[in-house]
DNA sequence: ACGTGTGAAAGATTTCACAGCG
DNA sequence: CGCTGTGAAATCTTTCACACGT
């Protein structure tokens, strides 16, 4: 078959709640009407994970069965997978890992850097902040918020915190933010989330145990951590 | 119909990786020919938690409709997934929310307490200790592992942090741990899996980016946090 | 020969429609 | 009458088999 970008990007899809999934969590969210499917997207960034780590020892190559043994899942998967997207092997030869990377990068978006605020400095917010991943995937987390007034105004990891009632001229005199990042608790988690897509923030990720409403056009993915704890408790007392 | 307890469940689903959606993860995972969904038990650690919160304030009933518009999926979901387990409702006027409170946790297997120990005590494994909610439904973390010399001997939130090393005569000393946090480095991940099924542990919950292999009988979940903003990243972009 | 790419089959999950019962 | 419980249909995802290209 010829060449062609994408076979199937129309209808952009709208949210999803993935479990998590690993766990997160949940994280569900199904394809909508002929899209390419959220399982699909999540395993291309796994398969962008293990690309990079076997980048720095492999020989350059890597055919759909080793890269499918790497994310354990089967090899049909994996050029199903892939095909959504492009033609990216060669027959009878694999994949190059250096262009497979360049590939999953652009169809992820990761092209270029993403501007990223924290709501909630707690604990799990200042995890968050110092997790080295995603600075490494263009992920720049650039203002810390919070609704603590003994947080509010000391400095955090060389971010100021700030109140989130302060959001908005933050966003006038700093720059568009395309994801905010929700760890607060469930209480105010909704309003946090409005407030967000108030100034136009596109995508939510999650960390409180409660499913947030959003507009259509904002994506929305949850990480609920006791969640994924219960599902392993379920499957520990099926035996 | 008349009263039977579950429909399904003879042969005990393996094991998951969901995304998180929540995140997490993540995390996929499908249920084992003729059992019950994955997703649906996910569902059913959703449903408890939006309980739980009503409880406090509810009048005591709940129908499918009220239920289905808190967890954000539609009601002939909320009635499927209880389904599996049994006849909770009554027709015509839908669930008692208290009664519901009790089969869900029964069914989720959180009518006792759970042994959890927590391997990496970095920035997450710090935010996962204190937060509330693992203590609130019954998983009580009852020991915490490093390999960081400077750490091991240190306390923590009243416990000590030991060598990943002296697992084993702690697991002897303290009794059976049933599930273990995994929030170390990608490079480690795996070798503390292998230690923590080892000694025992039946369910893993694994913070690093990188999938586990363990024997079938061991549950694991992943959750895996820049996937989750790489797949927000890819939505941003499709538009 | 070998491994990718893909249409078609198989399998799983969700949606629907309605019977059933308080 | 209203809302649950559920078989059947619709939809979605994964697996498979094999044609195709190098």
């Amino acid at each position: 078959m010829a060449k062609r970008k994408a076979k199937a990007t129309k209808t952009a899809a709208k949210s999803g709640r993935p479990r998590s999934p690993s766990g997160s969590s949940r994280k569900q969210g199904r394809a909508i009407k002929g899209e390419i499917p959220y399982s699909t997207i999540v395993r291309l960034a796994q398969y962008l994970r293990i690309l990079e780590r076997l980048q720095t020892v492999g020989t350059g190559k890597i055919s759909s069965n080793e890269l499918a043994r790497e994310a354990k899942v089967n090899s049909f998967l994996v050029r199903k997978d892939l095909s959504y997207f492009g033609e990216f092997g060669v027959r009878g030869v694999g994949y190059e890992i250096k262009s497979l990377i360049r590939e999953v990068r652009k169809i992820l978006g990761l092209n270029r850097e993403r501007r990223v605020i924290l709501v909630g400095v707690g604990h799990l917010g200042r995890a968050l902040l110092s997790y080295k991943g995603f600075a490494e995937e263009g992920f720049c987390i650039c203002g810390l918020f919070d609704s603590d007034p003994a947080k509010i105004g000391t400095t955090v990891r060389n971010l100021e915190v700030r109140s989130i009632f302060t959001l908005e001229e933050f966003v006038e005199s700093n720059g568009a933010v395309e994801i905010g990042i929700i760890a607060v608790p469930a209480f105010s988690a909704q309003f946090v989330a409005n407030t967000l897509v108030a100034v136009g923030v596109k995508g939510l990720l999650n960390f409180a145990p409660i499913p947030l409403t959003a507009p259509p056009h904002v994506i929305t993915v949850s990480v609920d951590l006791t969640t994924n704890l219960e599902v392993i408790s379920y499957y520990l007392s099926q035996r």
